[in-house]
Order: C-alpha cells, then sequence, then structure tokens
DNA sequence: GGCAAGTTTAAACGACCGTATGAATAAAAC
DNA sequence: GTTTTATTCATACGGTCGTTTAAACTTGCC
C-alpha cells in the first residue's frame, strides 16, 4: 500500500474497509491507518467522509454506464430499427456491470449492493442521475422486443433483474449449505455466473 | 407509541428508524427517544443494541420460514411422490416472505434486504441458521422438478430468485424514472408484484 | 404493612467519531 | 536562493456513541 499517491492510497483502502464493515461502521482513522496516511487527508483531498464515499462510487458506475450506452447504441445502429434481440438487450445491460465489477475485485460490489438498499444524502442523486438514462433506453428498448408486455411489467421485470445481479456479485461461496453436492469452483466462476443470470433473466422477460 | 409495553415499543421504534437510517447510523437514543421510554431501558430488555436487532430479525424471519416448511410439507404430502410444479414450488418460497414483509409495513423489508448485504457478528449465523433447511429443501424439491439442471444452476437461481424478491420488497416507487408512461398505482400493487415476480422466476429457472 | 422481584430512571463513564487548525515539509516557479 | 503553492503532519475540539451504575419506583405475594 505504498508508491501510489496519497489519494490513490485512500480510495484504496476505502473500498476495502467500506466492503467488510461498511460506510458507518468504517471510521476515517481506519482508512488512514490501513492506507499509511495521515488522518487530514482525507478532508484535504475529499472534503468529508461522505465526498470520499461519492468519488469512490462515481468511479466505478459512471464507466459501466458509459458503456452500456456505448453498446446499446451499436447494437441499435447494427439492427437498423429492428428491435433487438432480449438476449442481447440483456447482455448489454448485464455484462460491463458483471465485467467491470468482477475484475477489479469484489470489493466494489459489495459496496454497490448495499448502497442500493441505504440512504444517503445526495448520493441517491447522483446514482439516479447516472443510472436514469440507461434505465430508460432499456425499458424502451426491451417494450420494442415485447410489446405484448406492458411498461410496467417491463420495468418491474427490469428490477428484479437488478436485484439478481447485485444479489450476485457480492454473493458469497461461504455461504453454501452443506449436503446437496455444490462444486465450489463451478459456482465461483465469472463465466458460469454471467451466463446464467443473462439465461434467467431473459426466461423471466419472456415468462 | 405508547399503551404497549416498553419492550414492544422499543421494537416498534427500531424498526421504523432501522429502516430509515439503517442499522449502524441509528442511535440508542433516537430509538428510546422515539419509543418514549428510557435510555437504559434497551440495554435492559434486550442485552446490547446488537441483541435488539438480533429480536427484531428473529422475530420477523422465524414465521416466515416455519410457514414455508410448513406449506412444503403439506404440498410434498399432497403430491405422494410425484414432483411438485415449478411455478408452486417457487410460490411456497415466496408468498409468505412478501405476505409477511409487506403486511407489517414496509419496514422490515428494507432492514433485511439490508442485512443480506451486510455483515454483522452473529446475525449471518442465525440467519443462516434459519433459512439452511429451508434452501436444503428448496433445492432438493426444484432437482426433482427440473432433473435436467444441474445443483450449481438450481442453486445460483435459487439465490437469483433472492435477490429479485429482496429488490421487490425494498423497491421504492419514488425511484421511477418518468417519461415511460408508468402507472404508479399499478406497480405499485402488491398481487401485481408478487405474481411478476412468480412469473419471472418461474421462466427463469426454465430457461 | 412489609418484603422481594421486576422495571424504570437520571446521570455518568470512557471511547471514538468527523472535522478543523496551524505549523512543518515538499515541490514548483521565478 | 527565495518566494509561492501544494501537501502532509500532530494535535485538539466539540459531540455522540453504547454501556454501566445505583438509586427510585412499581408490582405482586406473604
Amino acid at each position: 500500500m505504498s508508491g501510489l499517491g496519497t489519494k490513490q492510497r485512500i480510495l484504496d483502502a476505502a473500498r476495502t474497509l467500506f466492503a467488510e464493515h461498511g460506510f458507518p461502521a468504517t471510521s476515517l482513522r481506519e482508512i488512514t491507518k490501513h492506507a499509511e496516511v495521515n488522518l487530514a487527508a482525507v478532508n484535504y483531498h475529499f472534503g468529508s467522509k461522505d465526498g470520499l464515499l461519492k468519488e469512490l462510487v462515481n468511479e466505478c458506475i459512471e464507466p459501466i454506464n458509459t458503456e452500456r450506452i456505448r453498446l446499446l447504441d451499436a447494437a441499435e445502429a447494427e439492427a437498423g430499427g429492428q428491435p433487438l434481440v432480449m438476449r442481447d438487450l440483456i447482455r448489454i445491460f448485464l455484462e460491463p456491470a458483471v465485467r467491470e465489477l468482477c475484475d477489479q475485485g469484489s470489493a466494489m460490489p459489495c459496496i454497490l449492493s448495499r448502497l442500493h438498499h441505504e440512504p444517503h444524502a445526495g448520493l441517491e442523486e447522483m446514482m439516479s442521475d447516472i443510472l436514469a438514462p440507461t434505465i430508460t433506453r432499456f425499458v424502451t428498448a426491451s417494450h420494442r422486443c415485447l410489446p405484448h408486455r406492458t411498461p410496467e411489467e417491463l420495468l418491474i421485470r427490469g428490477h428484479f433483474m437488478i436485484g439478481a445481479m447485485l444479489h450476485l456479485l457480492d454473493f458469497n461461496c461461504e455461504e453454501l449449505v452443506p449436503g446437496l453436492g455444490i462444486n465450489e469452483e463451478v459456482i465461483s466462476g465469472y463465466d458460469f455466473r454471467l451466463e446464467q443470470l443473462i439465461s434467467f433473466c431473459t426466461a423471466g422477460f419472456d415468462g
């Protein structure tokens, strides 16, 4: 935990510790100790503890949603006015998130899935600002795929998908129930998880 | 918030405030003030703040899982050795939770969906103790419904279902994205949500 | 009444929190 | 080399936290 700048060391330590103990239960003293920087450095670089969280989250989800929009634009351009295949649309939504989040370790998924359920002044607004365009695009596109579904059905199913995704990302294999003959290596695999999730959601939207 | 005993008033206040601000961000002073009882009453009746949470959670999820097991026993007895219909199995798992949690207001769903992602010493163990038999029974029964699926596929899909359910329970309609023509009354309906969730998961398990 | 067990009360404890300050240090500009 | 700017540092502030204590009060039993 050295060699990098102070700011980055704080972000790294915060990511780890927020994931481990949650945001409110993690003190700046723990973070700065873990990052081997001075306590006051957090307020110097991020203004406040909330500012630190905000930057951490933004740094993570902003590129994911940019990538989603980019893929959606490309797919729709290629389709040339035809509706997309639902499975492709779901993959566009899920893959950037699962890949990005899993690649950089398991810390951010823990944090994000908690933040989706936890109130934080200003942060919900920020996430909503980032996510809203994607959700609108997704619901609109899915409505073209599945015209027999009402917007309410599509939106609520979109939320089921988000819930399943978040649960997947934060899913810890240590909780495994014994006696079922589960192969841990299989169920931990990145590809296995993503493909299962895509299949589950694709079928779920249709059913 | 009076007329009931001190212990119950504390539980009620804690449920409300934990849901609103989260467990770590809620102080015992807020709780006891809201419940109009003395600060020390919490430690007298529950031993500690953690003890209060533990009792609150146990009081909520224990009857849900008892009911799930009861329904599963009844359904399997009625089937007389034949595999259950997947949709029925999913309903057995989801309906007690959705009904119980929605009936007693929206407070507990918020708390529970957070706890599923938040670490708490001893509490995870407690929840695991209560949930493990249900999960084992569910995976076993679903394997008989869908023998072509591997245990890993069934378990990970069971977790998708849990994720979707938790997200549904804690889903706040204020977050609705405008411009999609969503009817808020429809999407807020208890029956609509439950039936959509069951359909989504039933199809998801098959797909 | 008088004792006993259960419950509620006000007050205090030590610990830790997020934040602010001003001096010390390093880096950059001139 | 000196001045200016950016960063790091030790330290302190006011506040809130969960928990404890011991006295006061309530209730039911003899």
